[in-house]
DNA sequence: CCCTGATTCGC
DNA sequence: GCGAATCAGG
């Protein structure tokens, strides 16, 4: 695969959306996350964001070569003309702490209606669940949130997720009812 | 362990 | 220009 207009210009948006190099490269396909970062890279819109807090925490890798003549001071950056964009929103997912406190947690299947067989195996393998934190959830963990949100005996399921579901194996069970008894508008 | 982006360097 | 290998970090 070579990077064509298209192909570049998904990039480009991608990465603009925040996408990480991984997701962008499975979109693409054909490529990995390390051609989608190399290209990002020589395409010259590496860092997203240059409100540097933290932008020296890379600074030193040569463990290889050292003869290094680094002839390019580039002091200035002629980005003058190649950068339309007024800036980068970087719109933080910055989820403090809204939480109700009360138990109006999201879909938190209230035992009920759910297939029997189903509770019982979410029961059985919260047990074994890592009990991951928010930020540790990935792609690949189960996001099945237990407990309540208010006291820290909360954590997500955590274990490995069933391909392109959000849960894992059990929690996919509970999670994504056919649409049966649903119907509960009452109020 | 999973993942992230960054950098280097042979091709 | 390309991207695997590697690095550094979460």
């Amino acid at each position: 695969m070579s990077w064509t207009d298209e192909r570049v210009e998904l990039l480009k948006k991608m990465w603009g959306e925040g996408q990480s190099a991984s997701q962008i490269a499975k979109e693409l396909g054909g490529v990995t996350r390390n051609a989608v970062i190399g290209k990002v890279h020589r395409l010259g819109l590496s860092n997203r964001a240059t409100t540097g807090t933290k932008t020296e925490t890379k600074a030193k890798a040569a463990p290889k070569a050292e003869a290094k003549p680094k002839p390019a001071p580039k002091p200035a950056e002629p980005a003058a003309q190649a950068a339309p964009e007024p800036a980068t929103p970087k719109p933080l997912p910055s989820r403090k702490q809204i939480i109700p406190a009360g138990q109006p947690l999201p879909p938190q299947p209230s035992a009920n209606e759910i297939s029997p067989e189903a509770l019982a195996k979410v029961s059985a393998i919260e047990k074994k669940a890592k009990k991951l934190t928010l930020m540790e959830l990935t792609e690949r963990t189960c996001k099945w949130p237990v407990g309540d949100p208010a006291t820290d005996d909360f954590w997500f399921c955590g274990l490995t997720v069933q391909q392109g579901k959000p849960y894992c194996e059990a929690h996919v069970g509970v999670a994504f009812q056919p649409m049966s008894s649903r119907r509960d508008r009452r109020r």
